[in-house]
Formats: C-alpha cells, structure tokens, sequence
DNA sequence: CAATAGATCATCT
DNA sequence: GATGATCTATTGC
C-alpha cells in the first residue's frame, strides 16, 4: 500500500455480449464473467498473461452482458504512488498508459472484483468541468476475433493514451 | 526506430 | 494442455 491515486480515464474499449467473440462474456455466465452478467456500475477485474489485471466497468442491466474495459489513464493525484508501484515507468506518460499499467499504478487487483464503482474505494466521478476535446473512435487493441469491430474510445491527442508518447 | 521473444498462470476445452 | 482484452527487455536495421 503506497497510498491512493486519481487520474482521468483517456481510453476505453466496449465488449458486448454474447454476439462478440472477442468479449468474456461471449460463452455466457461462468465463474469468472458472472460479475459482467451482474448489475451495472460494478468492477470486473480479471487475470491476464499470468501477470496483469485489466480493469472494466460493468455496463449493461443485470442479466445482459456488457462492459468496458479502462485502457489508460491521466494520473492527476498520487503520482508519487502511482511512480513507487511501477519503478519500471521512466516518464509520467508511462505511469498508466495501457490497461495493466494502470491497475497496477493504482493498486488495483482482482480483490476488488465485483466492487460498486459508487461506494468503495475504488470509484468513478463524473467530470466537474466541461473540457473541450474529442473523442477519437478505432478498432480495439490486442484481440483475435472482431477486431475490426470500432469501439476503442479514446481522447484525440491525449500523451497518455496507449501507444502514444 | 521496429520487431520479437519471454515472463507466467487462471480459465476454459 | 492451450490460450490470452499485456508489458518489458532485447535484438536487429
């Protein structure tokens, strides 16, 4: 525990349900995608690679599939924190640009899977301020089937995106 | 610079 | 037993 960290979200992808096979959901319900079957506005959190955790939002009604998964992120607070869990990032802009970046640059793991986004610790804020910028659409990233499928969100221009720098 | 290999294990077949 | 919503270090131009 090196203490708590905020930052902007930058990048997102969608994954949908049972007609995207690049989604976890795709099979249906087992042990680990229950979560994403659950109520919106919970924490889905999984094991990849033997090594990192990606981080998602559950983002459909409870019983439907759906979520998105968090690809990077702004660091605005805690960087001091964020820098001491990843001594491998040389510059800010790789503190959490990529989605086990930023899990681990947050502390977050899979013992907040399934958290409420509302009330834990880990949670979500809406944007106080309107800022001005635009919102870039692509395929997704890293994925074998529809992976021409355009549902990769991210802040045109952003340094902190994955991939850019 | 770009390309590639290695790390490492929960989950599903 | 194979695979994967990744990252890093290393190799090769």
């Amino acid at each position: 525990m090196y203490g708590k960290g905020a930052g902007r979200i930058v990048e997102t992808e969608a994954y949908l349900g049972v007609d995207d096979r690049a989604a976890h959901a795709w099979r249906g319900v087992t042990e680990r995608t229950r979560v994403i079957f659950g109520p919106p506005g919970h924490a889905y959190i999984y094991f990849i690679y033997g090594m990192y955790e990606c981080l998602n939002f559950v983002a459909e009604p409870e019983g439907q599939a759906g979520c998105v998964l968090i690809r990077a992120v702004e660091p605005l607070a805690g960087i001091t924190a964020m820098q001491r869990r990843r001594p491998t990032a040389k510059r800010i802009e790789d503190l959490a640009s990529g989605p086990g970046k930023l899990t681990r640059a947050m502390g977050i793991s899979r013992k907040q899977n399934g958290a409420d986004l509302t009330t834990s610790p880990l949670h979500v804020r809406g944007m106080r301020e309107q800022a001005a910028f635009k919102v870039e659409v692509t395929s997704r990233i890293g994925i074998q089937h529809c992976a021409d499928w355009p549902l990769r969100f991210l802040i045109a221009g952003n340094r902190f995106v994955s991939g850019a720098g």
